[in-house]
DNA sequence: TATTGTTATACTCTATAACTATA
DNA sequence: TATAGTTATAGAGTATAACAATA
């Protein structure tokens, strides 16, 4: 028989990742969901904690605790929408950008040293390939 | 700033596989980690269960459920070893190998369709990056 | 004393439903 | 009535330690 199957392949890598990933979020003090939503922020604030949610692909309720402790170390702002008294727009502070900076440069350094010994075409399709998996 | 993080990027599409994988599995009657164990099994028996349960980078305690369900299923059978009499030679039975070979079709089909838009040389690549980066 | 298989226990993560305040 | 945020609870998944049998 053949190779191994590609969802297997993905879960070896992806635990990989990970697992090179923890020590870096934990220096930084950071969990892997507060690092995601950190990441997310950086790109926009989010109009509601459910959007924000959903666009990490994460539950709604457990995401609450993570910016409670984001928010509690003053790396997130969470202010009432004037327009929408239910909804509460989130955006990072200045040390939650800085937070998310460092940590991503970080973990940036880490994953340029783990494809080491690719050539530029093979990170280049890598990336294009992924992204196209990722739908 | 620049492209998402390789791990985000490798969760998103390992998720996606999985959540493709499940319901063929569940057609079968196999949990994800029931089918992991019959693909390993389906390459060589397993000297012990700690061995087998290393190889699939699982837990020897969790394995002991999956296997006691895959062993009253008759898809697999657990033999003393009688050379060293605490330890139990795991095989597969003629129905789990018949079995393993019908989740693992479903699970490619699935793998191809989903890689349709991909070029020969661009799946080529993904593997070959991907079994590298899996260490 | 160390190892294999097993069981028990505690802990974390996850999913679901319910509550409040607004709309 | 429906939605955003929150809380509570139950279930699944996970990690750890302890035990019996054998080496």
């Amino acid at each position: 028989m053949a190779d191994e199957d590609l969802g297997a392949l993905c879960v070896r890598v992806t635990r990989r990742l990970i697992d090179a990933e923890r020590p870096l979020l934990d220096a930084r003090g950071l969990s892997m969901w507060a690092y995601v939503a950190l990441t997310h922020l950086a790109e926009a604030p989010a109009p509601t904690q459910m959007a924000l949610a959903e666009q990490m692909g994460y539950d709604k309720t457990r995401l609450i605790a993570i910016l409670d402790q984001l928010a509690e170390e003053g790396l997130i702002e969470r202010a009432p929408d004037p327009e929408d008294r239910r909804a509460r727009i989130v955006r990072l502070t200045a040390a939650g950008r800085a937070r998310q900076l460092e940590a991503q440069a970080d973990i940036r350094a880490m994953e340029s040293e783990l494809l080491d010994g690719l050539s530029d075409a093979e990170r280049a399709t890598l990336r294009e390939v992924l992204a196209k998996l990722a739908g």
